[in-house]
DNA sequence: AGCACGCCGACT
DNA sequence: GTCGGCGTGCTC
């Protein structure tokens, strides 16, 4: 600080949620303190908004004076930590994001920067009162009992078994004085020490080595893998008992959908606390008592979904990734990111140990384990006597059909030896509707969508035809729209309506539930069924993709992949990692109970690679030929870019060049540059904004792609403005 | 005239 | 990201 600061107005940098690539100035009123990572209040255009003192002492970039306006309010809160604001940078250069956006994504927390108001609480005093009853008798003695401790209003009332009058008449009367009490922590704090498990040989070194990794108090990374059922879930609890030990916070990261109560429940009984929770639908005074008592260190453990990576924990001890694979890591909008690569990067800069767990690895995972830049630690048998299913392809040329079915005759066999022995099967196809196609027989007309020109599917139950891309909907027609022709319209290929109509037909007898994301009663009605299952309710369950994942099934015996080569051709780069994650999660759902179980898997490619590794379960030679694919490959450090669209940033022009790579049909993995053949080295040096139209998957990879370009011919004014969107059309 | 909508630049 | 200003073009 200069000498003549005392005289001159003393100004902060201070991150806003603006897409600037540097922090504002503000000027710092008389008797403000605010250093690095202070949460403060500060005017942008006409409105307040949160923002952090950030680091450097902000008087080179002088701005004109007259622009200077002051900090409304320096907050009462932690300020985010070194490693905090550092984490903060990192994923701003790496996403090519303003860091004042990923500061946001911090402080989107609309209250949490002022202290939690006391809670108002009572305690006993000595006065008694003139007048007593039998109610007063028992909140009196109840309110005795516990000495030293305070009660709320309503929490004696309710415990007393008496009404709030009486309480209030207690106060009044002077046998009760108020206090403030502090306010309630989100979760008790969990145990260590609770249900601690005994596990035995391959679990317990497993949980040795990562609780040794714990102890050290280092940056590592270890892949913990295993199977499904092989306990991946014990053992890492045992990491989170020694960073609890240790005193230190520990952030279990999930996707969505498996932040379910069982894991909740699960935890629970370890620890005998519920873990913190964190994700987008919190409610608003959970989600600031849980940022807050975070910050202060009191929440010792979060579970939480991506967005938990940007909580300010004061003194982190282990990040886990729990499926570490799943897509639902990458976020697609605003900043992106995957939050599986980002954890590591935090773990880095926290100097603790990240833990990424998965039962099929991502490749790029399982590279970096065999080329040890991560510690592997496998689980490769199942937990207790429950064994996996024997899993074969099914050759559909061998053994095909029956027209107009989808079934095989080895399949039905299969679930009629399964229904004779009172046991449950699984048919799994990943697409909903009745059928994915609608032509007419007499003109050939084909339903598309008017707005986006993907095929309506059928929904037969609804009795309509939807566009699965935008919403769209309209009735099934009698007569076809083209020709005017009747009863001529034919449904083309299966969904799993049309499935469970095959199924039907074949075993009029069977209960049969038939499961998908768009099912008619949502979330509640499907948990519902899910719990129908699991008691034996249901013989023959039919299911989407939404089967794979989360939920278990205790008593399923066989598992039928009704078309396994549907996710093989569709041109996502991922497309065989994705298959080989499917069909292992969802044949991996059978057998938990100890019988011997099954998986099918029909198949016109019964020498696909990805589908002999399935059915072999050799993981060895799945990693080996992906990864010797992806070394090919042109994105760093490996992976293959679908198409790259680089166009002037308007939708128009976008589009069109959408549908000329439409018109080229590219094949897989290759790079198409499109537009002027300058636009990427204009693209480096920021002349232009670019908009950039890539498959769905992918997003998140093509930032690591167009950040390793800009690397290799740095932008030197910084300016690059990256967007990122999807044509869902551009592979199909 | 009145206003809905889209584009553009400023925000410290 | 969010706001206000301003121009265009349409409706009451």
């Amino acid at each position: 600080m200069s000498a003549d600061s005392s005289t001159a107005t003393q100004t902060v940098p201070v991150l806003v949620p603006t897409p600037s690539p540097e922090p504002y100035t503000y000027a710092l009123g008389e008797g403000m303190q605010a250093g690095p990572g202070t949460i403060v209040q500060v005017p942008l255009g006409p409105r307040q908004v949160p923002g952090v003192v950030w680091d450097g002492a902000g008087e080179d970039a002088a701005v004109d004076p007259k622009k200077l306006r002051p900090v409304t309010a320096v907050f009462d809160c932690p300020p985010l930590t070194g490693d905090m604001r550092r984490f903060i940078g990192w994923v701003a250069r790496y996403t090519l994001s303003a860091p004042g956006m990923v500061a946001r994504m911090v402080l989107r927390v609309p209250a949490a920067f002022e202290p939690e108001p006391p809670v108002p609480g009572l305690q006993l005093t000595e006065r008694r009162p003139e007048r007593m009853t039998a109610a007063r008798e028992r909140v009196l003695a109840l309110a005795g009992e516990s000495s030293p401790m305070a009660w709320t209003r309503s929490g004696l009332a309710h415990a007393a078994g008496v009404s709030l009058s009486v309480v209030d008449g207690l106060t009044k009367a002077g046998a009760f004085e108020e206090i403030a009490l502090p306010p309630q922590p989100v979760v008790a704090a969990p145990d260590p020490a609770y249900g601690a498990p005994d596990l035995q040989g391959e679990q317990a070194q497993a949980a040795k080595a990562l609780a040794d990794e714990v102890a050290a108090h280092a940056f590592s990374v270890t892949l913990l893998e295993g199977v499904t059922g092989a306990g991946k879930t014990e053992v890492y609890f045992e990491a989170i008992a020694a960073a609890l030990e240790a005193g230190r916070q520990v952030l279990v990261m999930l996707p969505e959908i498996a932040l379910t109560q069982s894991f909740i429940d699960r935890f629970e009984a370890r620890f005998g606390a519920p873990p913190a929770p964190w994700h987008s639908d919190l409610p608003p005074k959970t989600r600031e008592k849980v940022w807050r008592q975070v910050a202060e260190g009191s929440v010792r453990v979060v579970a939480g979904a991506r967005s938990a990576l940007f909580l300010p924990f004061a003194d982190l001890g282990l990040i886990v990734v729990d499926e570490e694979h799943d897509a639902a890591y990458k976020q697609e909008d605003r900043v992106y990111y995957n939050a599986r690569d980002m954890a590591v990067v935090r773990a880095k800069l926290a100097h603790c140990p990240a833990v990424l767990v998965s039962a099929t690895p991502s490749v790029e995972t399982r590279h970096n384990a065999l080329e040890g830049r991560y510690r592997h630690v496998r689980l490769p048998r199942r937990f207790a006597d429950a064994a996996l299913p024997d899993v074969a392809l099914v050759d559909m040329r061998k053994s095909p059909p029956a027209r107009g079915g989808f079934l095989s005759p080895v399949l039905l066999e299969a679930m009629a030896e399964t229904l004779q022995r009172g046991e449950q099967s699984l048919l799994f196809l990943n697409r909903r509707g009745y059928a994915p196609l609608t032509l007419c027989r007499a003109c050939g007309h084909r339903f598309a969508c008017e707005n986006c020109s993907a095929w309506l599917v059928e929904h037969r139950f609804r009795g309509q035809l939807q566009c699965h891309h935008c919403g769209h909907h309209e009735p099934v027609p009698e007569a076809c729209p083209q020709c005017g022709t009747f009863d001529h319209l034919v449904a083309c290929g299966p969904g799993i309506e049309r499935i469970a109509e095959e199924t039907l037909a074949h075993f009029p007898e069977a209960r049969v539930i038939v499961l998908s994301s768009d099912m008619v009663g949502g979330v509640k009605r499907l948990r519902l069924e899910m719990e129908s299952i699991a008691k034996g309710e249901a013989d023959i369950i039919i299911g989407t993709q939404l089967v794979a994942k989360g939920h278990n099934f205790p008593l399923l015996t066989l598992v039928g992949v009704v078309d396994a080569d549907l996710g093989l051709a569709n041109g996502d780069p991922r497309a065989a990692e994705r298959t080989f994650q499917l069909l292992s999660q969802v044949t991996g759902r059978a057998g938990r109970t100890g019988r011997k179980s099954h998986g099918l898997i029909q198949t016109y490619q019964p020498e696909h690679p990805v589908l002999k590794a399935c059915a072999d379960g050799d993981l060895e030679a799945f990693y080996a030929a992906q990864i010797a694919e992806r070394k090919r490959g042109a994105m760093p450090p490996f992976g293959r870019l679908a198409a790259i669209i680089v166009s002037a940033n308007d939708r128009q022009s976008a589009e069109a060049h959408g549908r000329a790579l439409r018109a080229a049909a590219p094949a897989s993995g290759d790079i198409m540059v499109l537009g002027p053949a300058e636009a990427p080295l204009a693209l480096v040096r920021g002349r232009h904004r670019f908009r950039l139209l890539v498959h769905g998957s992918e997003r998140a990879d093509m930032q690591a792609y167009l950040r390793a370009m800009i690397a290799a011919a740095p932008n030197p004014r910084g300016s690059v403005r990256v967007a990122v969107d999807v044509d869902p059309q551009s592979f199909l």
